[in-house]
DNA sequence: CTGTTAGCGCATTCAT
DNA sequence: ATGAATGCGCTAACAG
């Protein structure tokens, strides 16, 4: 019923190794038979049994890639790009090789799970993109797998997240700390001293690290923080947009607002407009990624470009061992403060 | 070295036949014994082997899910509906099920290899998102795929595709044609009579269908169409705002501008405040989809909503067999005219 | 350059 | 309820 390899190899007239060396062309083999297996094989509609070929191969050609939601184009940009460097089907790596994303939602089971699934499938390599939960157990328990990963043969690289020690995971981080400290300078630079801020989901690495950004910049000029400017919510629009609306009420003498991420500070605008303040005229707002549609935001959104895209063709082009994994295993890629229309200097 | 399903069975004094009863869980095992197989399991660290497993079932746990373009949240919206269905880790459907992404960039030959790599794997299920390529070799040859798998056992559903007659395939199919003339229709309603219109990339039905849409309600209100309205691009902002400058060169008397998707509306509406016109005193913009930044757009955008996530979700059922498929294998997804700020009457 | 031989690790009959 | 035996389809030595 189903065409195996044997049946090329009978129709070809040659051994089924030689139809095996014909299709995996790692082996030499006289054009002639070459052109007589391919031909076989189209005739008969042949597709190679992947499982088969992995099982005795002792390796597949499965690539993972991991987001935290693959709704939100912060991940599909590093996704897209990572998976062209992977080279599955177009990409210049000539191999097929089945590069996959896979979103765990945020959810820290589901991001084991995947992995887990990934190592059964012997992957080739994993990729995990964006911000780590801070669970000590989750850390562990990933940091654990991820060395069975390596050790098992998976490239594991680590894209838009804080280095994983010992595991021997690559790491190409986000500077987040530094971008959010360069953000908040700029508003302080123009004048403001009251600024509220729209924190990710706690228990990130990504969150974390902004905020730390935002209150290193604060300290360094000497501002002293108000606790009621400080509220945490998820990554997306809706957030930003109760965020701002609560942050409004509890001091609307803020001249300011700083967002988790670009979505949120579109949320933030919204509010900030429905409250019948002017941007940046009454308040000024700040994302954070540079997001495309960022641009287009009225007024266009003062932020850190990440440089998503290529950060992720270059974890994939490491994850594929086509470039030498930075030196130390950890490179820092910074982001670059992006001064538009929505900051201007605080009104009065 | 690897830890195997024998090694696992001498250390729980078992023969491996239980130990893969235990690990598949539908065959009658007794308690005690599964307890000293599952603790051996965890001894021992040991992970079932994907391709193995796959071989000797016949069957494996993949599921693939086609997007044209990872980075747009169209797809990703979708993309995450369906895997959350699927029951991967953390889904509703308890199985471990491997779903994953895989992004053809819109290119024909990605998407052939990528079911070509999806058949190897004897993968579960496939599901294919969004518009179609309309090369007549292409599709055909997509749809010889599709028939292939199916006839392998493989499930697959189109989701906001149109249908591929003869293949086996469910398809949910979203009513691009009659949304583009509902919201052509109000625009004419409001007084438009010079509409201009960015169309996708040719040769995409999505493409084709939104703008026989849109003639369709200029042909019902007797609107003669002029050539110089109509110009096509691609799917993104960029493209949006170069076309709308390029309408407002070839005729400056247009009085609102259709878009292909919310993306493009976007760039539109940036390039229609750059050449200083009002909107919608001067020109009325609409897009489609109503993707979640459409409501920031300011003003906010007319649409079309297409509810993806629930196509999407929907979708996922069908393929996991959890929904019974539409009858005749075909439903059609209706969208919603979705009326904002960027559409009013015309000026003069 | 090509054929022969032996498993890869597991799911499944068939027994018991 | 459990064990023993067989083979899934392919690749990788090893010969020649």
């Amino acid at each position: 019923m189903t065409v195996t390899l044997a049946d090329v190899a009978a129709r070809a007239q040659v051994s089924p190794a030689t139809v095996s060396r014909v299709l995996n062309g790692n082996y030499p083999v006289a054009a002639s038979t070459r052109e007589r297996v391919l031909k076989a094989v189209d005739e008969l509609d042949y597709v190679l049994n992947g499982p088969a070929s992995a099982l005795a191969a002792a390796t597949s050609d499965l690539v993972g890639i991991l987001v935290n939601d693959i709704a939100d184009p912060f991940f599909g940009i590093m996704a897209g790009a990572i998976q062209s460097e992977i080279g599955g089907p177009g990409g210049r790596a000539g191999g097929e090789r089945l590069a996959v994303v896979c979103n765990t939602g945020g959810s820290p089971e589901r991001e084991l799970t995947y992995l887990t699934l990934l190592q059964r499938q012997r992957a080739a390599a994993v990729v995990l993109t964006g911000g780590a939960m801070e669970d000590a157990a989750h850390q562990a328990a990933v940091a654990a797998k991820l060395g069975k990963l390596t050790e098992a043969g998976t490239r594991v690289v680590l894209c838009g997240r804080p280095p994983a020690p010992r595991t021997g995971a690559i790491a190409l981080t986000f500077d987040n700390r530094g971008g959010g400290r360069e953000l908040t300078e700029h508003l302080i630079g123009l004048g403001h001293r009251r600024l509220g801020y729209i924190a990710g989901p706690e228990e990130r690495t990504t969150t974390r690290h902004r905020l730390e950004g935002h209150r290193a910049a604060l300290a360094a000029h000497g501002i002293e923080e108000d606790p009621r400017w400080t509220v945490h919510g998820r990554y997306d629009r809706r957030s930003g947009y109760d965020a701002t609306l609560e942050l409004l009420r509890r001091d609307p003498s803020l001249t300011g607002v700083v967002a988790a991420n670009d979505s949120v500070a579109l949320g933030a605008c919204a509010a900030l407009r429905e409250s019948g303040l002017r941007i940046p005229q009454d308040v000024s707002v700040a994302g954070f990624d540079d997001l495309p549609f960022s641009i287009d935001a009225v007024p266009a959104l003062t932020t850190v470009r990440l440089p998503l895209a290529e950060a992720g063709a270059r974890a994939g082009r490491i994850a594929m061992g086509r470039e030498e994994a930075p030196s130390g295993g950890i490179a820092t890629v910074r982001g670059e403060l992006t001064v538009r229309g929505s900051s201007g200097a605080p009104r009065g």
